[in-house]
DNA sequence: TCTTCAAAATGAATGACGTTCGTTTATGAG
DNA sequence: CTCATAAACGAACGTCATTCATTTTGAAGA
């Protein structure tokens, strides 16, 4: 990939003689320009075409200053996570913190569904804004009483039950519904009828639940920790 | 989309007259050749060509039997879903089974990435076997002693974790490496540099720690909902 | 001022891909 | 034998992301 620079040289100044116009297009036009297309079409309408001709150029144009339409992606990804709560930290107690956080986490994703995989496989390194959270909620658990070499594991397992439950979010309403398959899935279909809420109420429902348990089994999990270690 | 039927007709006997060639097709076949061309080519290779190949038809043949790309989508997640061990339930207690089940239903899922947000939306009507693996859970969890009323709950509550985890597997080795972003997020670096597991092995211990601090959490809501209730 | 040169823009083209259409083939019921 | 019909087929279509050769642009050096 890098170059293998066999001779050694210019080792300064790279000596840019010429530039052409104005800059135009840059990364926060961009993304900018793909969350407007989105909020207009939805993420089926985002494409590079879309995305183009709301910036007035050309498809072909735009690779002069994106790599590929997923790097577009990761932009308006690290852009949401701008948007997320995270200023419980250093001022309420971690867990309460976490708890906010992972709220505000969920209602900031739900409506980008297809980003979800994106944020869970690309590098931190090119989302600032994304590094920034992970900042401030790594200071909150360390203030918290967490030990440096959990702090990690601590927002990877929040992250995942938050962005596992951001996909419920848009399930279609009856997704549980047995049909005429009552016999194979008795239990389950009562379970399902008993279900107190409906539709979006009853994901936040789901979610509200495991979120509260696995914030007080975190709870104890520190206390245990605090204990065996010093 | 279903038909209004405005004279009820034809209540019964929709009087097939001529039937040609063997079946040849099903829904059996598309799905392990679907299987075998992802084992080959990953998710990338599966298209429908590739999937006529394998099943050395066209195709155009394929839409004879299949809605859609996403109904084939739907098919192997419902057969990764029929690997998933749920023997704990009714042997175990409820909540060593969650813990083994969790454990296999990511193990499943892992290499099965693009199918993930496929089980979030799609309706288990359409799918036995992930709905045999959701009674199975929903009986243990009766067993156990859940109340009706909230073993979906914590069935999507677990599920939305383990999905959420299953996504991080696959992620890059180096994937919360801050590069020259040190001093913008100092803590978390210092938190990344901490943490003693590497690659796959660090997924498996922020789900470790995710997992028994739900499990032990949900422990503790069931411990107060029966004592509240009767 | 005038030349220079690279970043940026352009429109046409490419190659995948999912899906549809018109037609043909092969079968089993009547 | 006849015929209605599910299935197969090949050729398209439409949509995308991405590439390429070429031209345009405008600031830095002379």
């Amino acid at each position: 990939m890098d170059d293998p620079a066999p001779d050694v040289q210019q080792p300064v100044a790279p000596r840019r003689r010429g530039r052409p116009h104005r800059p135009l297009l840059s990364r926060e036009k961009i993304t900018t320009a793909a969350l407007a297309v989105v909020g207009r079409a939805g993420y089926a309408g985002l494409t590079m075409a879309a995305l183009a001709r709301e910036l007035k150029t050309a498809p072909s144009a735009l690779y002069n200053h994106v790599e590929s339409k997923d790097e577009v992606l990761n932009w308006v990804q690290d852009d949401v996570c701008e948007t997320i709560d995270t200023t419980g930290f250093g001022v309420d107690p971690w867990d309460l913190a976490i708890t906010r956080w992972a709220h505000s986490y969920r209602a900031a994703f739900a409506p980008h569904l297809p980003l979800i995989p994106i944020i869970a496989v690309f590098p931190v390194a090119g989302a600032p804004h994304t590094l920034a959270m992970y900042e401030r909620v790594a200071d909150g658990l360390r203030a918290g009483g967490w030990p440096v070499d959990m702090v990690v594991d601590v927002i990877v397992a929040v992250e995942s039950f938050v962005l596992g439950s951001a996909m419920d979010v848009s399930a279609p309403e009856g997704i549980f519904d047995v049909g005429d398959r009552h016999d194979l899935a008795p239990t389950f279909a009562d379970a399902v009828a008993a279900r107190p809420a409906r539709g979006a109420a009853s994901a936040d429902a789901a979610f509200g639940l495991g979120l509260n348990a696995l914030v007080a089994g975190l709870r104890g999990t520190l206390a245990a920790v605090r204990a065996t270690r010093g």
